[in-house]
DNA sequence: CATAATCCTACTATTCCGATAGGGTAAATG
DNA sequence: CATTTACCCTATCGGAATAGTAGGATTATG
């Protein structure tokens, strides 16, 4: 399950592109325009701009904005930035990988033949969609 | 992230698969081989009979078996049965459709349009690996 | 009947998510 | 230079879900 954070952070950043490059979007615009608790708006937002993908400037006539073109912040950024890895196993993680505590041989085990085969798939969507695609 | 209840469901099916066909296993060798809580390993066994997808015969001499052949056992039947919905947002869920509170319109929706993407793909592959592909 | 296995219900400990509270800090405007 | 406005940070908390536990009921075999 994705969580709100991700989602919302999707849903933030998709309202940002959609304005004019120059325009400062303030946090309290997004969160009455989507719905989304300001305070914890105001969280996912900081995270993404510590990730480097929005900038921010302060005082009056401040918000967030995009630093880069909309068509190249991919998903796959977005995602490992809000939610952490898009493996559904951290043995299959490429960003997070961590050893299975009970399995003795990655090599045999089938949860992660088949988890390598999942995330493959997810990758190529995540990677091939950007921000430009889903405004 | 796969919950271990699922991650040891796909074990221990690939483990029962391994045997010949009119073998029953016992939920005691299982446990032992693959390091699975026996309690818990029971319990996931029993979800997976309710939904047709193990035989199990009590008693001495007892245990479980696969009704079906291992190459008719989609991984989709298996994670559905006890992960859940394999959608990451419920509003683009096939089995398991719920309306997202907060969003409005799904059509419009960034968040939704993405979903249905990673789902159509996570779905390619599930719907086309079967438990005899895993052994 | 004794034994060996599954079946069933209920409980608990822990963790994580979503949200809230409250303030602190920095930068534009007049 | 003070005031407004918005960003920045920490701490906390209730509720839900996970992972696992406990104990007994049921059923089949020898």
């Amino acid at each position: 399950m994705l969580s709100k954070k991700t989602k919302y952070g999707i849903k933030a950043l998709t309202f940002i592109a959609k304005q004019d490059k120059e325009v400062k979007v303030q946090i309290a615009t997004i969160s009455k325009e989507e719905n989304i608790s300001h305070k914890f708006l105001e969280s996912i937002l900081l995270t993404l701009k510590k990730a480097g993908v929005l900038g921010a400037k302060k005082g009056k006539g401040g918000g967030y904005y995009l630093i880069k073109e909309a068509a190249q912040v991919k998903m796959t950024e977005v995602i490992r930035t809000l939610e952490g890895p898009i493996a559904m196993v951290p043995c299959v993680s490429l960003n997070f990988y961590e050893k299975c505590s009970d399995c003795p041989d990655e090599e045999t085990c089938a949860v992660h033949k088949l988890m390598i085969q999942v995330r493959d798939n997810t990758l190529h969507v995540l990677r091939n969609t950007t921000l430009a695609d889903l405004v």
